[in-house]
RNA sequence: GGAGGAUUCGCAUAGCGGCCGAGUGCGCACGCUUGGAAAGCGUGUAUAGGGCAACCUAUCGAGGGUUCAAAUCCCUCAUCCUCCGCCA
């Protein structure tokens, strides 16, 4: 939700927003009408429940024909403040309906366009040279076979298309990315977290996807609960309803997150680049307004050290405005070299939801002039499918065995995944 | 799944249909007292919206209802606790 206040008072911005985003704009100015009736019904109703309440408390030392009279001048403007509330209720509901429509004010630094008009920060390391190494790469897909990591042929026949198995190597592997990325978010203080994957509809809403977002979220109908496509969802609702104090407060989640993958047949079919479940662990913050940015890079910065101790070559890009979600103003990936693409994959992402959640799910921290939403923001430290894409192409060996960087070595217990 | 009990201000509790936005204790803040501390005493201490302000409005798990008036009465739902059943 954005503040009403910036609506108010700065309109344009709001507008802009919308129109960088390829949004619909003609909805900010619905919003500014309904939020305009919204508050002029509020103080009508405010206007005649005040008169009743006095009216009211003088019904008690009223006596005879004087409480008679009162009490009729009482009934009737009961009914007044009825009607009054209704109105009141049902302006506040559109109105209130409207502006969960409305995305994130974008930032200025944004890049403004559609999905191709991302700006490259920086590119780390260099793509390894096959021709050099004399010999075709193989792609995780047959690498994952070679030394019985993956297997997606029986994902297939138990799960359907987009499901795979993490077999042998594949699943000590999951078990070395999490307990090395939860090693390290600890050293960074962050709080382990393993948060619910099942959660109720307010938790879906007041983080953002439940609007755009809506088609790629498993809802189970039967229980009203939603499977989270990622564990930000359940961090962010961690603290609803709450007043924070000794900002800021990381957690890092481990969690299986769940995708319906709607709209995106014929992408990404081949391997676990694009499934349905996969288990991911990710930062979260709670920060003040002010202090949003600079959270920012440094989630940034440890998403970048991550794939830097995986030494795979990667480019850091700054998302453009078409391309962000209804909840971040600004979002950084990170992509990694995936040599028989020959380009570059997001592996993380992160962003900076600024107060789009915490005012939808009531999160605030105290200061002297009193309460205000505190700032959210996200990233993937790893998410495991994609992660084991990247080691498995970028470090193999021309007999199909993968080399283990060696960050991973103490987790794993070995050097190599061998062939099988 | 079945049977009971609970849900009030950070915590613990009191609460008669109007004098209850709500008392008390603890905690916290400030002041007094003290050589210093503890104790003691005094004052303050929920959130949100509106107004320059006095102040007004809403909120006693949520939503409905009865009533001139609801924390208090009625209905529905949610959550928690205890017991029984089932179960990883």
């Amino acid at each position: 939700m954005i503040d009403l206040k910036v609506l108010r008072e700065n309109p344009d911005l709001v507008r802009n927003s919308q129109k960088v985003r390829g949004e619909d704009v003609a909805i900010v100015d619905q919003l500014i009408a309904a939020d305009g009736i919204a508050r002029s019904a509020i103080s009508d109703f405010e206007t005649i429940r005040a008169e009743q309440n006095v009216l009211s408390k003088s019904v008690g030392a009223a006596k005879g024909d004087e409480k008679a009279a009162i009490l009729e001048k009482a009934k009737e403007l009961a009914g007044r403040v009825k009607a009054a509330d209704a109105k009141r209720a049902e302006a506040e509901a559109k109105a209130n309906e409207l502006a969960l429509k409305i995305a994130n004010i974008i930032d200025p630094l944004a890049p403004v366009g559609g999905e191709a008009d991302f700006v490259v920060i920086e590119e780390i390391g260099t793509p390894r040279d096959f021709t050099k190494d004399g010999f075709e790469p193989k792609d995780h897909v047959e690498i994952g076979k070679i030394i019985k990591a993956i297997d997606t042929e029986r994902g297939a026949k138990v799960a359907g298309s987009r499901s795979y198995y993490l077999t042998g190597p594949g699943a000590m592997l999951e078990f070395a990315l999490v307990n090395y990325a939860i090693a390290s978010a600890t050293k960074a203080g962050f709080i382990p977290v393993i948060p619910p994957v099942l959660v109720k509809p307010h938790a879906m809403e007041g983080t953002g996807f439940l609007g755009q977002a809506a088609e790629n979220v498993y809802h189970l109908e039967e229980d009203d609960v939603y499977l989270v496509g990622t564990s930000e969802v359940p961090l962010a609702a961690f603290h609803m309803d709450e007043i924070l104090e000794n900002l800021p407060i990381r957690y890092a989640g481990y969690s299986s997150c769940f995708r319906r993958e709607a709209g995106t047949y014929g992408k990404d079919t081949r391997g676990i680049i694009r499934v349905h479940q996969f288990d991911k662990v990710e930062m979260f913050s709670y920060v003040k307004l002010e202090d949003a940015a600079a959270e920012h890079l440094r989630l940034l910065e440890w998403e970048k050290d991550f794939l830097k101790a995986m030494e795979i070559p990667f480019r850091v890009i700054d998302v453009a405005s078409g391309d962000l979600g209804a909840s971040a103003i600004r979002k950084f990936d990170c992509e990694a070299w995936i040599p028989t693409q020959g380009t570059y994959r997001e592996v993380t992402s992160t962003s900076n939801c600024t107060e789009f959640q915490s005012r939808r799910l009531n999160i605030r921290y105290r200061d002297e002039n009193g309460t205000k939403p505190v700032a959210t923001l996200n990233g993937t430290l790893v998410a495991i499918p994609r992660m084991i894409v990247a080691i498995l192409e970028n470090h193999q060996n021309s007999d199909g065995s993968v080399n283990v960087p060696a960050a991973l070595r103490p987790f794993l217990g070995v050097d190599k995944l061998v062939v099988a």
